[in-house]
DNA sequence: ATGTGTTCCTGTCCGC
DNA sequence: TGCGGACAGGAACACA
């Protein structure tokens, strides 16, 4: 599920509680999860302070003072919630060990950290810290959406020629890393363009416009807090409430939120993947 | 090299 | 209620 803005307010929720604390112990509770974790991780965690937390397209990375970084990645249903803190007046209690918790991070401020996954395609590795360059999960990645060497020349330069659908060059993460199914489905709305059109067959102005688009859409989605979709939620228990201000995601049916169009949102599958889209409004 | 389909895993929902 | 199938935020991998 997370695409880069749930990640970003993940990142957001869990830095005020972890950044300068000690992790006084670590529970791995199996041994993988979409693969093995590192060799002995539970050791290398146990004791570290973490410096910083940071994010890389859609991975939080936590810099500990080993020297080494932890990365974490959600995959489709990873879950991070905090216990045992205090937020305004209310104190969030430890739950109960639930089905699903593989590991958890006791902080020496008493916050405990849980990371949840059914489905576990979700990830966790360590690297020494400032090697992403060349680290196998990291150094394939695009450029990050929201950063400086993002832009319309760049996206321009690297579409043309591809027979792929749009929609698989915006998911691929080697072009641009962060955007998932949601997010591009709401990016080629607002760009009018279908997502089965071939990425080479668009024009450069039409793809220009898609940057400023992908980051509005994201920026948008981290404003609120990402999409809360089933029972994802942030750190804190709170809802996100970007889900409400999808135009076409998951909306079949529906009408098509344009002023005076008089379609309703249709789906396709691409690759195995849901698009949704308007068949007016998106060529 | 590029494009496409399959696969990992669990949970939920919908029709019968 | 039960059962089967479709589908779910990701992305590596195998193969044409």
């Amino acid at each position: 599920m997370p695409e880069l803005p749930e990640v970003e307010t993940v990142r957001r929720g869990l830095a005020p509680v972890v950044e300068g604390v000690q992790i006084t112990q670590a529970d791995v509770n199996r041994p993988d999860l979409r693969w093995p974790f590192p060799e002995r991780m539970a050791d290398r965690l146990t004791g570290k302070t973490v410096l910083r937390l940071r994010r890389r397209s859609k991975y939080i990375l936590a810099d500990l003072d080993s020297g080494e970084t932890l990365l974490i990645h959600l995959g489709m249903s990873g879950r991070m919630t905090i216990s045992g803190h205090t937020v305004g007046d209310f104190h969030h209690p430890h739950p109960a060990a639930a089905k699903h918790d593989h590991v958890v991070f006791h902080m020496a401020n008493d916050a405990r950290i849980t990371f949840n996954d059914s489905r576990r395609f979700g990830a966790m590795d360590l690297m020494a810290t400032g090697t992403e360059a060349d680290f196998w999960l990291i150094r394939d990645l695009g450029p990050e959406p929201l950063g400086n060497s993002f832009d319309e020349d760049y996206l321009v330069a690297r579409l043309k020629g591809r027979n792929t659908p749009i929609k698989s060059a915006l998911l691929d993460q080697r072009i641009v890393s962060g955007l998932g199914n949601i997010y591009v489905c709401e990016v080629l709305y607002r760009a009018g363009i279908h997502p089965g059109r071939k990425a080479g067959e668009i024009s450069a102005k039409r793809i220009r416009s898609l940057v400023p688009l992908i980051r509005e859409v994201l920026n948008e989605a981290i404003a609120a807090g990402g999409s809360s979709l089933r029972d994802y939620r942030q750190t804190d228990g709170e809802l996100g409430y970007f889900q409400h201000n999808f135009a076409v995601y998951d909306q079949v049916g529906n009408p098509c939120p344009t002023d005076g169009c008089q379609r309703t949102i249709d789906r396709i599958v691409q690759s195995g993947r849901s698009s949704f889209f308007c068949p007016q409004c998106q060529r």
